[in-house]
DNA sequence: CGAATGTTTGACTGGAGTCAATGAGGGTGG
DNA sequence: CCACCCTCATTGACTCCAGTCAAACATTCG
């Protein structure tokens, strides 16, 4: 049974911006269908153009790239209201693959619509570059961690930029959220290696900051997490949802 | 003397789309003057809402952002044909600054016209959409790189994918270009050091495969920079130029 | 000529990687 | 019900790539 647009219980949240109901009627025309996916299945993949593009309804994943001695680079986690295949829509091909890490409801949309779509409504291919623009500066930003921060800032940055973005979308309160990722993975995500990953996670844990396990993060003092990552506690800028 | 877009040089060059008369009118309408500036001048300011936007004519330039400690992070070199503003533009805000490193002339676009310009012509929205998905896939390569490659394989890298730019845009040939960059600029675009950047680039030109002083760089081997660095030699995709 | 900027080197240090082994659950087939 | 396996988290020991420090060069410029 498929979500109408009309009822979506994520365009609401703080984080995306209103629409018109004429733009959710519009957008309503433009979803195919929802699909359902188990943890692990390849959405898309790197260097692929997928003809259909989705929203993440629910549940949460990862993009990633290979390299071809077999390292992978963790380039964001997905969460509920990101957009995936905008590069595949825009440019013709995936910068990397998305795959997803729970189970995933996902609002389906063909590519070959997109640009029917975006005649029938100008302001959604001004939201459409809002949303590219949006990842944009969070690459930057993360660059800028990889690039310059310790493992220990790097690692506390990340917890405060998963805390808030989950936060804004209504997925986390009182410092607690769910993260159903491997330490692997955020190792990945910031190019460090697993083992020292761990360590860094074990000196945050030990210094009562925060706790994470059996798939839950519970940040306890975001303040101090965010003071040792270099990094602001600012609520993530409202952002389109498709 | 302003250019006109009707001739402009950079449009026809084959790293861009190709535009129809009526974007091209529509291009110039919405451009509202040139502005040339001086080496070192800052552009846009992280975090700022610039009034303008703009498109490089000639020149180049370093987007970068700035740590709390100190660090920057170059988040990529400009080069003729990019847009900058772009985020300031749909987001409302930066999230890096830019600044000239040679002598700059741009094109200029008032902000408060781009809504005006998408509407006119919805086709100019999606390219938006695109060029801003360029700049994310090539940020999550960046990205990839820096997490993932030692300092020799980042380095090559660099120099392909530079060169393979600058060629697109028709400003090399015969593996020569103009690089007005210190080495400390491609160390923060890499979060390398500038010491180990210098002797890791040294080591590169003692096995003859690149060039590079005075402001240019002189590629030898693309090829066994491309595998040293771990990529292809592929072209950068067509974008579309604003 | 001295000051400034950028490149190059050498010596030393240290943060993070690698290797390897042990724990700690969760399934599952006998 | 339990032995075995698999995945992921955790630790300790050791190594090394890249960072830091410091000084020498090379150019340009006022």
């Amino acid at each position: 049974m498929a979500t109408k647009c009309e009822f979506c219980p994520l365009r609401r949240k703080s984080l995306f911006a209103p629409m018109s109901k004429e733009d959710v009627s519009n957008m309503q025309r433009f979803k195919v269908g929802e699909l359902v996916v188990d943890p692990g299945t390849p959405i898309l993949l790197e260097g692929s153009n997928s003809p259909q593009l989705y929203t993440v309804l629910h549940g949460m994943g990862l993009r990633s790239r290979l390299l071809s001695e077999g390292q992978r680079q963790v380039v964001n986690f997905v969460f509920p209201g990101d957009f995936l295949g905008l590069q595949a829509g825009v440019m013709g091909e995936m910068g990397h693959s998305v795959e997803a890490t729970t189970k995933l409801t996902l609002c389906v949309f063909d590519r070959s619509e997109l640009w029917a779509f975006i005649k029938a409504d100008p302001e959604r291919g001004f939201e459409l570059a809002w949303l590219a623009a949006v990842e944009e500066h969070f690459l930057g930003e993360a660059l800028t961690t990889v690039g310059q921060r310790t493992a220990l800032q790097s690692i506390a940055w990340a917890f405060v930029r998963i805390y808030l973005r989950a936060h804004a979308s209504g997925i986390a309160s009182d410092g607690k959220m769910r993260f159903p990722f491997r330490q692997q993975d955020l190792a990945d995500a910031l190019g460090l290696s697993l083992v020292h990953t761990n360590k860094t996670i074990r000196t945050l844990k030990s210094r009562q900051l925060v706790g994470w396990g059996d798939d839950n993060i519970q940040i306890h003092d975001l303040k101090a997490l965010a003071k040792i990552g270099l990094t602001t506690l600012e609520t993530p800028k409202t952002r389109p949802i498709m």
